[in-house]
RNA sequence: UGACCCAUUGUGUAACGGUAGCACGGCAGAUUUUGGUUCUGUUAGUCAAGGUUCGAAACCUUGUGGGUCAACCA
């Protein structure tokens, strides 16, 4: 049988669409960042449903950068996003457009609307045009420039463009409604003069069109047929039509659908930057923000991410994300692919008293349980292990199934033993190493012992472990919501964010990890080689713990 | 005090006038040489009040609650 899945409410437009024949069937997707940042986890939702949905039905998707405000955009964003979308796993092919691509188009557009006697220059200040127009309880009022001639309207403009005035002296607007209920409609400014360099067209023009002046018309000059964005633009939406219908340009169509929200992260592109700029994060791609690239660093695969958004779902309310979702896409993802290691982060002595002294023997183990083609490795064993400080309890509670005087465990791959004396520091009273004894017989995946241990534990062979240190994350703020009214979000930052433990203690196996690779830490969790690794020294980011499950508290 | 959008278990999302389902989480159990994974069971929901209808989560009205809109930003 087929598993009918549901279709979320755009797909429904575009299977409706596909019905009637519009556009020949044919469906045209483009995600449009702006690149004045780092693309974040709210950006690959966008991309996700871009991509996929032309995938689903057989079109394309282009890359076009909203490129029409020169003093907050630089090239080096551009490299980051393209990146960044790569690494997700798509692929826009030849179709890297820039709004800054049509800005020839565009002032022909303006010049048409001129034409048309629905645009007119107006000389008052940035002020004075706020003022004119109302507020969303009382109607706007008609500039005293309105009613311009087209011939006065088409030189002033014309000279706008050739530089003869300063910046922010004249805008050129449209003619909608300073009466309507909707803000957007109130005669919006289309052009500014900014005197700006541009990192694409450089000094060419000292004249910019305004976002609503150039994203629809891009859309349209691209033969976009689902011009996909966010809730907020709703409000666009009329204008969006008004320009298409005045122009007689193709009728892209505009659907709106909600943002995501993810608690305990935000999504602002002013906050990330501010976090970076005041030394909270190391930069944009540190392995705590909510970035494309952090979370990468942080060793999130793409797969996750893509999981992630498709699990997330398409609709119109407001919605919060449990972080835990995208944490169990993360551990889900991890766990079909990740080699299993074995790595003692704050190691305790055992001293296994019957064992040959000098004698060490190799131990195969699997490398990862989930996929069999991957194979085993050989770990060493000798006489002296190293195990998790808090694997071992003086006075255990009940169900402990660690080791403590008396009890017996299994060390993964190797043997089974039992702790019979645990040495102290005389004046501390820490203890600081446990001997036990092992039973020969009891040697992983030959075991004739009969000797039943409840619990296993994850070693490493103290002589031949090698150092590295990892970094613990904890969420970058302590409020599921930072953002929430009141206080500022930058006193929700967890103070403890990240703890580095240097010295650890690796299994030999590591010894070729390299940058970006991703490990499970047997019992404890997944972790990726930072780039910040040495030779002969491994850095990992803890990706996400594994699920928690018993803990010794009480 | 205007216009627009939205409202389904804790979270997210289906049900398109005809049995309120799925995923994640929670809880309980089974399996387990990772207290992971896997498997089984279970928990819990239609914002409210009217109306239309044989029948309403869905359609209508009015409330209530949440969100968005007044940059020469996108």
């Amino acid at each position: 049988m087929e598993d009918q899945k549901s279709l979320n409410f755009i797909e429904e437009i575009i299977e409706h669409d596909i019905a009637h024949g519009k556009h020949a069937g044919r469906v045209h997707t483009r995600f449009p960042p702006e690149p004045n940042g780092y693309l974040h986890i709210g950006h690959a939702k966008a991309i996700c449903l871009n991509f996929e949905i032309a995938k689903k039905y057989g079109g394309k998707t282009n890359l076009r950068f909203d490129d029409t405000n020169p003093a907050t955009e630089e090239t080096e964003y551009v490299n980051a996003i393209k990146r960044d979308i790569h690494w997700l796993g798509y692929d826009w092919e030849d179709r890297e457009y820039y709004a800054s691509d049509y800005f020839d188009q565009l002032y022909e557009y303006a010049l048409d609307l001129i034409r048309k006697d629905l645009a007119f220059v107006d000389d008052s200040t940035a002020e004075e045009i706020a003022e004119q127009k109302g507020t969303p309880n009382e109607p706007g009022k008609l500039s005293p420039f309105r009613s311009r001639s087209v011939e006065e309207n088409m030189d002033l403009f014309v000279r706008m463009k050739d530089g003869e005035f300063p910046d922010g002296a004249r805008v050129l607007r449209v003619k909608v409604d300073m009466t309507a209920p909707n803000m957007h409609m109130r005669d919006p400014v289309i052009y500014r003069i900014k005197r700006q360099h541009h990192h694409r067209t450089g000094d060419k023009w000292c004249i910019y069109p305004m976002y609503d002046f150039a994203h629809g018309q891009s859309d349209s000059i691209e033969g976009i047929t689902h011009s996909l964005c966010s809730l907020e633009f709703i409000h666009h939406r009329p204008l969006y039509e008004w320009f298409i219908e005045k122009l007689g340009i193709f009728p892209s169509r505009q659907i709106e659908f909600a943002r995501m929200n993810v608690n305990f992260m935000i999504t602002s592109k002013r906050r990330l930057l501010q976090l970076v700029n005041e030394g909270i994060v190391t930069g944009w791609d540190d392995p705590r923000m909510p970035t494309i690239s952090g979370v990468r660093r942080r060793g999130y695969p793409a797969a996750a991410i893509r999981i992630f958004c498709e699990k997330v779902g398409i609709a119109k309310r407001d919605n919060w994300i449990e972080i835990e979702l995208l944490e169990s896409c993360v551990r889900n993802e991890l766990n079909q692919t990740a080699l299993r290691r074995m790595v003692v982060l704050d190691p305790i002595r055992v001293v296994i008293t019957n064992y040959p002294e000098g004698q060490t023997e190799l131990l195969p183990s699997e490398n990862n349980p989930e996929n069999e083609s991957t194979g085993e490795r050989d770990i060493p064993f000798g006489k002296v292990i190293l195990i998790e400080r808090e694997d071992f309890m003086l006075d255990p509670p009940k169900k402990y199934f660690r080791l403590a005087p008396g009890a017996t465990v299994r060390l993964k791959s190797a043997y089974i033993i039992t702790c019979q004396e645990v040495i102290k520091d005389e004046t501390t009273g820490e203890v600081t190493e446990v001997h036990c004894n092992y039973y020969p017989d009891s040697k992983s995946g030959s075991d004739t012992s009969g000797i039943k241990a409840k619990g296993t534990l994850h070693w490493v062979h103290e002589s031949s472990a090698i150092s590295g240190e990892v970094r613990m994350f904890e969420r970058l703020f302590t409020a599921e919501n930072p953002m929430d009214e009141g206080s500022d979000f930058m006193s929700k930052v967890n103070p403890q964010s990240q703890k580095v433990i240097k010295n650890i203690r690796l299994e030999p196996a590591f010894a070729d990890a390299v940058d970006g690779d991703s490990f499970q830490f047997i019992r404890h969790g997944y972790f990726t080689v930072d780039r910040d690794s040495k030779p002969g020294h491994l850095v990992f980011n803890q990706t996400v713990s594994l699920k928690e499950g018993w803990s010794p508290k009480e």
